[in-house]
RNA sequence: ACAAAAUCGGC
């Protein structure tokens, strides 16, 4: 059954979707009866491909079935509802398990507080974290960022770095996701400055940045018309085993294209492919736009055959 | 070491 369970999951990775529904259906055949893993890795599989549907399916066979289940599917298809925005649904997943004698843990939690936050409901968002704390279930760092996350994203950068501050205090460690989102809010707020500060302190930490990283940088400095310091640190960076990649690229050349910096832009392309960085979709259509609004026809030409070239797909 | 949760780009 073990093997069965890795055997379903790793073809799911592979995408061989299928095949692994197939294995999951032979099984009964073979003598072994799904457990609640194999259900969970259905749920999961299902959600993450939007196919609600078919997981809901799945989990009222395994609850038909009365099959012993751990708190992991559940949680499977909450998380499915929540990322979705189907707060209600999530919310009724909920009540089942709860119903049913599972205890919400940690994960589910913050999984509910995820969809709360991108659905930018933070009273809900905070109403249930301050639950989970009197039901004495410890907040982690994922539930931290969750919620920093989402004041953010609804500008409430006070309440983000309050939450910050506290978790420090409780011993709960930032790690480099938890940094991400903060650093985005402040270049939200065009307070690059802040920004930095905090870069620099995720680096003192010996906590590795990345593109999630990069990218908010590299938009707050072009947004406040800081272009040539942006191309800079992209310089400074490239010169390290670069963690860079085309969503980084792609905001660097939007500063250009806003200035109507385009002949830098382009340098910037071509710098960046020499570091391995590919151009995409986006990125072509951010030059195409910037060459638009020159009107520019020669080079709008020049663009659109090397993005057919490269065998990408116009959208 | 059989399963679950948090962060990005153009219009």
């Amino acid at each position: 059954l073990d093997v069965c369970n890795a055997l379903i999951k790793s073809l799911f990775k592979a995408c061989k979707y299928e095949e692994a529904e197939l294995l999951y259906l032979k099984m009964e055949g073979m003598g072994l009866i799904p457990n609640d893993v194999t259900y969970s890795i259905l749920i999961e599989w299902y959600s993450k491909n939007g196919r609600m549907d078919k997981a809901f399916e799945i989990y009222r066979k395994m609850v038909d079935l009365c099959v012993v289940a751990s708190i992991y599917p559940y949680t499977c298809l909450l998380n499915g509802y929540s990322q979705l925005g189907e707060m209600k649904k999530a919310e009724s997943i909920f009540h089942d398990m709860v119903e049913k004698g599972v205890k919400p843990n940690v994960v589910t939690y913050t999984s509910l507080i995820s969809g709360y936050c991108k659905q930018k409901e933070m009273k809900v968002a905070f109403k249930l974290f301050c639950n989970m704390c009197e039901r004495g279930i410890a907040p982690n760092t994922y539930t931290y960022t969750a919620l920093i996350s989402g004041f953010c994203r609804v500008h409430m950068i006070p309440d983000a770095v309050k939450l910050f501050e506290e978790m420090v205090q409780r011993k709960i460690p930032p790690n480099e996701v938890t940094y991400n989102v903060l650093i985005d809010g402040y270049c939200q707020e065009g307070n690059t400055v802040r920004a930095f500060q905090l870069y620099d302190e995720m680096l003192q930490k010996g906590l590795v940045p990345d593109s999630y990283t990069y990218r908010p940088l590299i938009s707050g400095l072009c947004r406040a018309g800081r272009v040539s310091e942006a191309q800079e640190f992209v310089n400074d960076l490239c010169g390290e085993k670069s963690r860079l990649n085309e969503i980084c690229l792609s905001a660097l050349l939007q500063g250009y294209c806003q200035e109507g910096r385009l002949s830098e832009a382009y340098n910037a392309c071509k710098k960046n492919l020499a570091t391995g960085v590919e151009m995409d979709i986006v990125c072509y259509t951010v030059l195409i736009y910037g060459a638009l609004k020159r009107n520019d026809k020669r080079e709008l030409f020049r663009l659109l055959k090397e993005v057919h070239d490269n065998g990408l797909t116009p959208d």
